[in-house]
DNA sequence: AATGGTGTTCAGTAAAAAAGAACAGGATTA
DNA sequence: TAATCCTGTTCTTTTTTACTGAACACCATT
């Protein structure tokens, strides 16, 4: 099968380009919008107003201007289905991030990519919740990523490996392949990976695999917080934690 | 302002019903859609290029099949942080489904019906959990919805009763407007709305009102379960547990 | 080696989207 | 109270482009 993904219809292009503006700013007018892509308001007004009769925009009747319709809701619905790991893990990652009261994490991978797909904070946490789905960080640098990567095939590492270029986010990450290597064998080994403030200074993180029933690589599972709560004693009791939950996880998947 | 909403590009119109029918089979391919559209092959794989090309959709270089693609989790991203009640919530409707050992869910008013954002179970359900989000219903007939309704404006419930079919559920379902209004005045206050059976057969609930910080009306949670569960002991406890965390949600709005 | 199934390509032609100005209505200002 | 300046909307002509329809390339099964 080819791999070809032109643009052939171009008033969708133009359609989708305006739609994604609208992750950007929420409310949004058809003058505003003319003006930032250099688009006749006609040519707008037929587009909103299309994308208004099919749901995916609404307009306030007051001011006339536009915002996201309810159909976006049925789309991320269905794809969220996709990963229904997310609805399964919540409650545990609840009851993770209670007992521990540090910050749990689910994400999957994605083309060579940690794909976040949910966050769970202590119960009693003042923190304000932003939706942390489809932000996206790298394998190498992450407790996540390195969870997934140790526990994939040999090949796909290598291939990893090879072609990723390892930069550098803190003064602790790793830069090297041969020590990333080496790493994702001890992680392996130990049955969780350890973030030691690769991504972000003062932020350390140990992740776990989860498998689906047939045994591949699923997901992962991280619990993260400031370095100085990680000490010895709460990385081993946080481990079990963390195996417990997975387990619990992963024979509901 | 006008409010008209006629399709305007019908290439786009095209475009997001394929793109729609996605959210009923979440893999697609090229023939399988001109079949059901009565389109060409070409014209389908002319819009699922561009759709891909804006990472609408994804295709499997397997198989050639389209399936939605990450965008989505950004529209759906950015229409969720205009819900951020969901996130502020989740960890205490946790606390209520734990405590009660009921389900818990969250909606809000849009467009004189309950539009579902959230539900919780109890961290021990076996029951699969699949998401909510989206989901609608009628206000009448849900505890929810006469949650919302009762703390309304008056103006804005005479206008409801006015135009709204009272169709009946269930035996039990109000369809009586003098009833619901009487209903209506009992919810507000007692502080909680009762559904006895009135949606569905066999189940019960008990909801409250979520105000935001300026005193109107946001959002309302609901205590759900087996009609044999709700004794008046038990309603009379959760009323308690549920206002206790609709104070801290309210807290944090 | 032949068949039936994909997804993809490419021509001409028919259809529709965009240009560009004019319109309608509300809010602000004189 | 009237003029101005914003909105979003409407309309017709022209130009663009999306659709038709068949042929193609690829893979899997027969």
């Amino acid at each position: 099968m080819a791999e070809n993904s032109e643009i052939k219809v171009k008033s969708l292009q133009k359609a989708l380009e305006i739609l994604n503006y609208f992750t950007e700013k929420p409310i949004l007018g058809v003058t505003e919008i003319s003006e930032h892509f250099g688009l006749y308001k006609s040519t707008v007004h037929n587009i909103l107003s299309t994308l208004k009769a099919m749901e995916y925009l609404e307009q306030d009747e007051a001011s006339g201007k536009y915002c996201l319709g309810m159909q976006i809701f049925n789309l991320s619905k269905a794809l969220g289905d996709t990963y229904s790991i997310t609805k399964i893990a919540m409650p545990y990652m609840q009851e993770i991030a209670n007992q521990t009261g540090e910050r749990v994490y689910l994400a999957v991978p994605y083309r060579e990519e940690v794909l976040y797909l949910e966050a769970m904070y202590p119960a009693d946490s003042v923190e304000l919740m932003r939706s942390i789905l489809g932000e996206r960080a790298r394998m190498y640098c992450t407790g996540l990523g390195k969870a997934m990567l140790a526990n994939m095939g040999e090949q796909e590492i290598q291939n990893y490996l090879e072609h990723q270029e390892l930069e550098a986010f803190t003064e602790n990450s790793i830069t090297n392949k041969e020590q990333l290597y080496q790493d994702l064998v001890r992680t392996r080994q130990r049955g969780y990976a350890i973030d030691d403030m690769e991504h972000e200074f003062g932020i350390k993180c140990i992740a776990m695999p989860v498998f689906s029933r047939n045994g591949s690589l699923y997901a992962a599972i991280s619990i993260s917080g400031l370095a100085t709560h990680f000490t010895e004693k709460n990385i081993s009791e946080w481990a079990i934690i963390l195996k417990k939950y997975v387990r619990k996880i992963e024979s509901r998947l």
